[in-house]
DNA sequence: GCCTTGACCGTCCACTGTGTCATGTGAGGT
DNA sequence: ACCTCACATGACACAGTGGACGGTCAAGGC
C-alpha cells in the first residue's frame, strides 16, 4: 500500500496534562505569577501532586503560547502577571470532566525494606523512626488545618484523604517490628518473640548475596 | 580578593540513583537481561517504584560505564545479559545503607476532587467508582499474595504496606460522600455553592473490607 | 549613607522518569 | 511460504525534579 503520508486533518489538539490544568485552576481565582502559583500549589495540593518552580514556568509559557493565558505587562520586580483566558477557563472544564488517571507512586522507603535482607538488622527501624516523624508532623498539620475550619468541602476531602493515608503509615510502621522480627537461627538485639509463631517460611532460595 | 578557583578534590562520585540500585539488587540473585529485569522488578516492586523498559536499558549501560555491571554475549535473540561485578556489589551495599527519601504521591483524582467545586455533583462519584475496582482489584492480589504463603519477611512488609494503602483508599472513598454532601452545619465562612445541593448519598452498597 | 541580608522572581541546565515508535529475531501455527 | 506473536533492544520526545545562578527590591545594622 502506497504510505498514507500523514494526513494533516484536524490537528489532533493536545489535550491539557495535570499540572497545566492545575495552574489553569489556580488562574481562576484571578492573576499570579508564577512563583505565586508555586506557593498556592505547594500550599493546596502539593502533598499527593507536586510541581517545581522549573515545572510551573515552563507549562505557563507554553500556555500563553496556545492562548490559554496571557502574560500581563512585568511588576514589582521581575513578577510577571498571567490571567486565565475565556479559552483558558473551556480547556480548564473540559479537563476536569475527564476521568482521572491512577495515582503514581514512589516510596524508596519501601525499596530498602524490600533488599532489608542485606541489611544490618536495625537499620531499617532507624530508618523508619527518621521517616515517622515527618509523618506524625504532616498527620497534624492536617488535623488542625481541619479543626481550624473555614475550609471548602473539596479540600476537606482531600485532606481527609492524607488523614487516612499518614494513619495508614504510622499503623505501618507500628506493626513493621513484628512483621520483620527474625524467626528462629537469626540472632538480633531483641530476643525473638514467641508471638512471631509461624515464621519458618524461608523457601525463597536466593542463593548468593 | 582571589576568587577562590573550585578546589578539585577527591571526585564526587555520583552515588546510586534508586532506580540503579534496584537493579543491582535485582542483579545480586544472578545474571539477567533488561527484558527479565523489567519483569522481575515489576512484578516485585512495581506498585511503589515504577520503572519503565527506556529507564531499565538507560541505566544498564550507565551502570556497564561505570563497572558496576558487565555485559556479556549476546544471547538468544538479541538478548544481553548483565552481570553484577563486585564494585557494583559494594555501590549497592553503600545504597542501601543510607537514608531512603520521602515517598512522591502524585494522585490526579485528588486534583479532580479539590477543584471538584467547578464540576457536575454527580461527576466525582463516577470517578471514584471507576478507581473503586482497580483498589479492590489490588488489595485482594496483595492479600491472596499474602495468604499464598512463601514471601520472604522482607516481601511480606512490603505486602504489608500495599495492604493498609488500599484499606485507606477505599475507607476514604467510602466517606467521600458523606464528606462531599453539604450536612448541616458544613458551611462556613465562605457561601455554600448553592449549585451542588441535592445528591446526597443514595444506596452504595459497598461494604467489604 | 553604605552594606549586608534575605525575600522575591525568573531562567537555565543536567538528570531522572514515562510512553511511543521503530527494528529485528525466533517459535509456532496454517 | 507466510503470518502472527512473544521476545528483546534501542531511539526519541516530552514531563518532572532539583540545584545553580542572576537580578531586584526592602529592611535593618553599622
Amino acid at each position: 500500500m502506497p504510505d498514507p503520508a500523514p494526513v494533516p486533518g484536524p490537528v489532533p489538539e493536545p489535550e491539557l496534562n495535570a499540572t497545566a490544568a492545575s495552574l489553569l485552576g489556580f488562574l481562576q481565582a484571578g492573576e499570579a505569577s508564577g512563583y505565586e502559583l508555586v506557593g498556592i500549589a505547594q500550599q493546596s495540593i502539593g502533598d499527593f501532586w507536586s510541581l517545581t518552580r522549573s515545572q510551573v514556568y515552563r507549562e505557563l509559557s507554553a500556555l500563553a503560547g496556545r492562548g490559554l493565558v496571557t502574560a500581563g505587562p512585568a511588576g514589582r520586580r521581575a513578577r510577571r502577571p498571567y490571567t486565565i483566558t475565556d479559552a483558558g477557563r473551556a480547556a480548564f472544564t473540559r479537563w476536569l470532566d475527564r476521568a482521572p488517571e491512577p495515582e503514581q507512586i514512589r516510596y524508596p522507603l519501601l525499596l530498602t525494606v524490600s533488599f532489608g535482607a542485606a541489611l544490618r538488622p536495625g537499620r531499617i527501624r532507624e530508618f523508619v523512626a527518621g521517616h515517622r516523624v515527618a509523618h506524625e508532623r504532616r498527620l497534624a498539620d492536617y488535623l488542625s488545618k481541619v479543626e481550624a475550619g473555614g475550609l471548602d468541602r473539596h479540600l476537606r476531602a482531600t485532606l481527609a484523604f492524607g488523614i487516612r493515608y499518614e494513619r495508614a503509615v504510622l499503623a505501618w510502621m507500628d506493626e513493621l517490628p513484628s512483621l520483620l522480627d527474625p524467626g528462629p537461627g537469626s540472632d538480633s538485639g531483641s530476643a525473638a518473640s514467641p508471638a512471631d509463631a509461624g515464621a519458618g517460611l524461608e523457601g525463597r532460595g536466593q542463593g548468593q548475596v
